[in-house]
DNA sequence: TTGTACGCGTTATCAG
DNA sequence: CTGATAACGCGTACAA
């Protein structure tokens, strides 16, 4: 079981090592019974070339970097499953990175898997992250970047997303058929292109059904552990308070959910809730709730293929596109929550909300 | 943002690299002036180590193989997780694979994991995998490694572990204190150590309170989308039929939950039931099923300091033992799920079920 | 058809 | 204190 090289080869046969290089790779101008000769070495010996040395010699890793914000996050450990799943069998490696929501992070990790030499980067911006030049000097240098779910606008590179527009669209047109007029709509940083889209696919919602776009019904932040609250406050206290709530993912919907309880607010009398979420457990945490899910593992899958057909010059002339992998609605009739949830997520404490991760119900 | 070397170095300032190198890395024997020359320099261009050639070297790659069987799975994503926070930290890169459940795949992982020369691997071994020789063969040859959660007993490895034996004693107390007498025990692979120790807690809890261990109560398998009910069937066919069941995942839980209701049994007023879970969302979920969650990012993060201490040879007589991470019990007063779960899972056709992944609920 | 020599980026060894 | 040289494993011009 040690680890042999070319040179034990050539030592074994009594030839040279550029002999045995040229037969383990085919080469025609080779003489068939050395050639023979050699790979039943090789085989015997059990002969794995280094990875280390081609990587040396500039021929590759055949390793791509993913860089996300978080693994503990049932959409981006989806994506991964579908990344690997890919990679695996186009014959890639694949190194994992977390942002952890920092800029500062993301841009050292991209540092790293170059200095790994990766032969691509698939890439999930972190929130923080507004300036996209790194990323621009290196596509411009010919690094093969693909980014998916949160991508820039800036970028010009291949990007694979949900159909936020679309899903957004859904999820607000269900609402104002079910009867509401007042929706508002909690999201997430305004600059990120996820952001941006399902707010477009609210917005056209709204308009084709002739209502008016209110800008005092959105709101946008990260939404830490006990500032849904006072927004829902704000939101209830305008002179026609909202009928119903779009949130932007689970973690918002589940804040929302408590903060309308915890006011004695009952659903669906006064209001009317949908999450953006990619969790299907979301379907049996909350059976009332609809949501509009992600298809988490197909966005990674459909990112490794593109990143790697880069990688491989597959298509030359790859048209640097935008793919949008659909999102489905899934919608109650019923936008009441069960009591026992209800009642669990008045009672928890907020010591016990900060104890207890809710980490599995973030997401976007 | 070119890539400068060691050679850009020397000749900016006509001098050699080994020099340079030397001053680069501090070495005593150096003019103060030269090197604070070639830090300038260094400084200036952005220099860049290449780990490339530092592994070529063999000075290691400072990256750690990780293996589990599954990314998208709350279990192994947080102890991912855990694991990529402490890598980072101590300045190591974290490679994943995925085994699928497959013995064979499991190979193939730790064969590239070893052909890119990481310095350590840390794995959870697949369900199917009860031959470990190949393991053995890698760490007779000083190859560090750690076992988690998935560990075997053939290997005199470093493992860490949830407190599985504690875990399944404090659920079987719990309905026997509750005033159960026949409690069944739906488990996994009965070859895999936590499976074990978890029947081993069971039968340890029953000794306690002189209750007799039963073993056609107790049943194994791999429990595909339509078995857990006819083994339900065959349980509550007994001649004295059980009235409590404890189960060793997520996945089996939800199955037993579906089955009885399927069965119009009632709960609790004739059974009981604790799942050993690894979600803080089945506390949403179903909040009247007691549950054992299991510390996954706390293991991942022991399980890394462990592997890099070892590679790093911190304590060169590190005791080769087993690390026991405690596991919570969550007791709820009542056992019985809310009626519109119940409802949802009985009327889940299975075509359904097929079509919805439950990898979510997917565990241990 | 096969062998020799070189280079990828770095460090260790040995001379100076 | 510093420089030249070899070596890590491999591929490939170039030479034979």
């Amino acid at each position: 079981m040690e680890t042999f090289t070319i040179k034990d080869i050539a030592r074994e046969l009594n030839i040279s090592t550029s002999t045995v290089s040229r037969a383990l790779r085919g080469s025609y101008e080779i003489n068939p019974e050395t050639k023979r000769l050699v790979m039943e070495c090789a085989e015997r010996l059990n002969y794995r070339p280094n990875p280390i040395a081609l990587s040396l010699k500039g021929s590759g890793t055949r390793a791509i970097g993913v860089i996300v914000p978080q693994i503990a996050n049932y959409f981006f450990s989806q994506a991964i499953n579908g990344i690997e799943a890919i990679a695996y069998n186009r014959g890639y490696h694949v190194i994992i990175f977390q942002s952890h929501e920092s800029y500062e992070r993301e841009v050292a990790n991209v540092e790293q898997a170059m200095s790994r030499r990766v032969d691509g980067l698939l890439l999930s911006l972190s929130s923080e992250t507004s300036d996209v030049t790194y990323l621009r000097e290196l596509h411009d240098k010919g690094v093969p970047i693909v980014l998916f779910d949160r991508v820039s606008s800036e970028l010009e590179v291949t990007k694979v997303v949900a159909d936020n527009f679309k899903g957004a669209f859904a999820a607000t047109e269900h609402l104002i058929q079910s009867g509401r007029r007042r929706i508002a709509h909690l999201t997430i940083q305004p600059w990120l292109s996820i952001t941006q889209e399902r707010l477009a696919g609210y917005r056209a919602a709204l308009e084709k059904y002739g209502l008016t776009y209110d800008e005092n019904l959105v709101r946008y932040g990260t939404f830490g552990p006990n500032e849904v609250g006072p927004m829902v406050d704000e939101l209830m206290a305008l002179p026609v308070a909202p009928d119903a709530f779009f949130t932007a993912s689970d973690r918002l919907a589940v804040g929302c959910l408590t903060a309308l309880r915890q006011r004695n607010l009952t659903i669906p009398d006064d209001v009317s809730l949908i999450g953006f979420t990619n969790l299907n457990v979301a379907e049996l945490l909350s059976p009332s709730l609809s949501t509009v899910v992600q298809p988490a593992q197909e966005i990674g899958q459909v990112a490794a293929e593109r990143l790697i057909d880069l990688i491989e010059r597959k298509h030359r002339a790859q048209p640097v596109g935008t793919v949008r992998i659909a999102t489905e609605l899934i919608a109650r009739d019923s936008t009441r929550l069960p009591e026992h949830i209800m009642a669990r997520l008045a009672t928890a404490s907020p010591e016990d909300q900060k104890s207890k991760p809710r980490d599995f119900v973030l997401s976007i």
